[in-house]
DNA sequence: TCGCAGTATGAACGCTTGTTCACCTGCTCG
DNA sequence: CGAGCAGGTGAACAAGCGTTCATACTGCGA
């Protein structure tokens, strides 16, 4: 006698996303490691075995959460490129705008994102790295070209470590963005555009 | 038959001071749930029960670590604070360059007590949360200081928001900057302060 | 209507976790 | 010199972990 079951008219294949999203709830309140199975389970009013019919393990859910938010900010960064002219400034401009908006409405996932990659198995950990470390470069070569051709100057330093040291100063101030951010929303994105 | 312990000719009361470290390391490269109590005696050469003649829990020392770099945050600030004039710009910019230092000069001590602080009971956890606070607000209250006498203008916002997110950005570089240094050393303090 | 595929159950698994404990040791000091 | 004690050992503990599995339910296509 299975008593309250007849709550199975639930969804098809959706469970699989509201595993992928409750997930990503926790995961971001109290770490991966943090979060145990059963808490996942019970999120979804699951038991800890079916979490199973849809993932083969609790490492491959993160990885599952990590990676598709990266494939979310890498179509962001390169259509934002794509509908901005090759002016160094505009683009400097509309990438920091769009990544921080997307850090905005993403909290979650950029969080668990750039916290928790540590705890993947060191081959996805690694495609991780990687696919972070384009990202950073995408940034650095916007500068580099702006630099080249004089739109930006970088004060007193050598170009090579300015250019990286400020393109990670203003990722570090947009990534961070979405741990703070919390009344009205669209108006932030301007606000780090403004402060180049 | 206890082999190979002549080597108890060990510290005294230094030996609190070994695990300490060693927990900071592990805690940053493992995260603090992603470390074992028995890693942190492996690291100290030391058996999992004795690591409790020095720290009644592992909750207890990722306290002492997190209070620990929350002192000396302290004190490096209100340090600096007393060492300038009370000109905004000069007090910013003293501030900022003296919080990159302490960032640069201890990743690991920060990036434990940015991140790992969750894992901290409910009662220590809201202690950490209200020395960051205190932190925050010292930044904030010189840009509002330096607004009201017009040494800083925030374009084209509303001024409450607009201090916060200044004081938010300010912040989110500098604290980053452990995550990314790695080269010669005193440049980059300059280098942050300088991108005001 | 039947059977099958998909999905959930719940109990169990082996293992690791943080922590405890009885005991041993070697310094320090009266 | 002998007692005491801070600090170490190593084996054990219960609890919790991620994961597996035999079993059972259910809705859909033939």
């Amino acid at each position: 006698m299975v008593s309250a079951v007849a709550v199975n008219v639930r969804s098809p294949k959706m469970t699989r996303e509201r595993i992928h999203d409750a997930g990503l709830t926790l995961f971001n309140e109290r770490g991966y490691t943090g979060t145990t199975v059963r808490e996942l389970a019970d999120a979804v009013d699951l038991t800890p075995g079916a979490i199973y019919n849809h993932y083969p393990s609790k490492e491959s859910l993160l990885f599952a959460i990590v990676d598709r938010v990266h494939d979310e900010a890498d179509a962001i960064l390169s259509e934002t490129l794509r509908g901005v002219g090759n002016d160094p400034v505009a683009q400097l401009e509309a990438l920091a705008a769009a990544f921080t908006a997307f850090h905005i409405a993403r909290p979650r996932e950029t969080r668990v994102a750039n916290r928790d990659y540590i705890y993947l198995p060191p081959g996805e950990r690694e495609s991780v790295v990687r696919r972070r470390r384009r990202v950073r470069a995408l940034f650095a070569d916007v500068l580099r070209d702006g630099e080249r051709r004089g739109h930006f100057s970088f004060g007193e330093l050598g170009s090579g470590d300015a250019v990286q040291a400020a393109s990670m100063a203003i990722l570090n101030m947009v990534v961070l963005v979405g741990e703070w951010f919390d009344p009205s929303g669209p108006r932030s994105a301007d606000d780090t555009a403004a402060l180049h």
